[in-house]
DNA sequence: CGTTTGGTTGACGAAGCTCAAAGCCGGTGG
DNA sequence: CCACCGGCTTTGAGCTTCGTCAACCAAACG
């Protein structure tokens, strides 16, 4: 292969989940792709859309969601670069809930076909994909309990907390990070309202868990601190990220 | 095979969702299991507990469930007969949440061993399991646009529709059953207090869309109705069943 | 029968929502 | 280079939904 392996971000958790040997690890990047970019809060997926493909974050930030009858919409997930977004959609073969973009993305746009046949046809490779969304699914339920059962403060903290455990696992500055999400979008995620986040957002920096340079850059002032703030506790996130534990412990 | 099939049950969902012949079948009620009785409101799984077991519903209810910090508790999903749970636990290899039964509940035991073999060897049935944890997890999506984004009546009223749906389709009479859930465990699985709960139970009784002949008695007065009221359409369980649509449609 | 478990009620309080206005900042076009 | 515009954030006042606390009740159970 001449080309770069434009899809080389997804293998960083698949490889963590199953034992993929080199030839294993190049038919995945070897798939059928095209690269398209989606400029920033685009709905690239929408409910009741027929699935023909499988989205790979390459670069920025996307978000799965839901709405509900009353207008309010419910983001279910937060991707960045190596997640494959929609491979649920895909494989049920209908879509059953939106994907947008947060910043400006690039994304790999693999069609489901070819991805299925592989996964067919290696063993290993379906059970690594099968682990990712069994992972997903474990992030699901964790979001259940805190939009369920967790005061506003104790929520946002919890989600900024998973953002940045996200991030610092691909590699990103996870103590000071541009973030990536609006107020109106924190909102949708946490089950609030922006007016409301805008003031946890501030009761967070007041007790010194969170800096706020700007609106949106975060500084995070206390991992432990804020983690214990927000009850958070990585491992269903699964990512075996032992580097990072020592924040949370 | 003289002996009964036991796991029977296990195979009504997994057979919407691939082809599976009567070899494929056999060798799934034949995977090596023992059948406990659990009784009522006893948990059986705890979160951190090193999974071997995947667990099949033969009858009875039973709730899967998280803790937060602050004591909280948070019911992410309900199964019932030929609800395979658990199963999500057993492939992460450590429990990152808790079951529980209801009612008593006479429960399979599959050692995760001789299932995961046998996923293995056989491609369609990997694909069917897989498919069922892509099932759940259009249930957990949906369970965080539910209690995240719904008033409380919408919950409870989409709450029981959910588990209406679900008795159906294990040929239970869904217009009039005897309700698996005390308030306080409604309370759990909607994010509500248990008081809360009763007064929204009245409220829906008032407005003719439920019956309460006996506290915990649920007679679904009008399905569309309590269907309009929950914001409740079905496709997210991912059941097919084609007989039920026209209750909600 | 007592005891337990779950359901019901009322009074009160608080977390979070609504509505509306104003401020801020970066981008754009004159 | 400046004025304007649109998107986002911030603030305040008032209000609603839901939670808390505490008592009482009813059926089930041993």
């Amino acid at each position: 292969m001449t080309t770069v392996a434009t899809l080389e971000p997804m293998l960083r958790k698949l490889k963590l989940w199953a034992n993929l040997d080199d030839s294993q690890q190049l038919a995945l990047v070897s798939l059928p792709h095209s690269v398209v970019m989606v400029e920033k809060q685009k709905t690239f997926v929408r409910d009741g859309d027929p699935v023909k493909n499988c989205w790979l974050v390459l670069s920025g930030h996307c978000v799965r969601f839901k709405y509900v009858g009353s207008g309010g919409r419910q983001i279910v997930s937060i991707h960045m670069t190596g997640d494959l977004v929609d491979m649920q959609n895909a494989m049920l073969g209908i879509a059953d809930h939106g994907v947008s973009t947060l910043s400006p993305c690039k994304m790999a746009k693999i069609p489901i076909e070819p991805l299925r046949k592989l996964s067919d046809s290696d063993p290993a490779i379906k059970d690594a994909l099968w682990f990712d969304t069994l992972v997903d699914a474990s992030i699901f339920r964790e979001w259940v309990a805190n939009v369920g059962r967790r005061d506003a403060a104790t929520r946002v903290a919890h989600l900024l907390c998973e953002i940045g455990l996200k991030m610092d696992a691909i590699g990103l500055d996870a103590q000071n990070y541009e973030f990536p999400m609006t107020q109106d979008q924190l909102a949708d995620a946490t089950g609030l309202t922006p007016v409301h986040v805008n003031r946890v957002l501030q009761s967070l920096a007041e007790q010194k868990l969170i800096e706020r340079i700007t609106p949106r850059s975060v500084v995070i002032g206390d991992w432990k601190k804020l983690a214990a703030a927000g009850d958070f506790r990585p491992d269903y996130v699964h990512l075996d990220a032992m580097k990072l534990k020592h924040r949370y412990n």
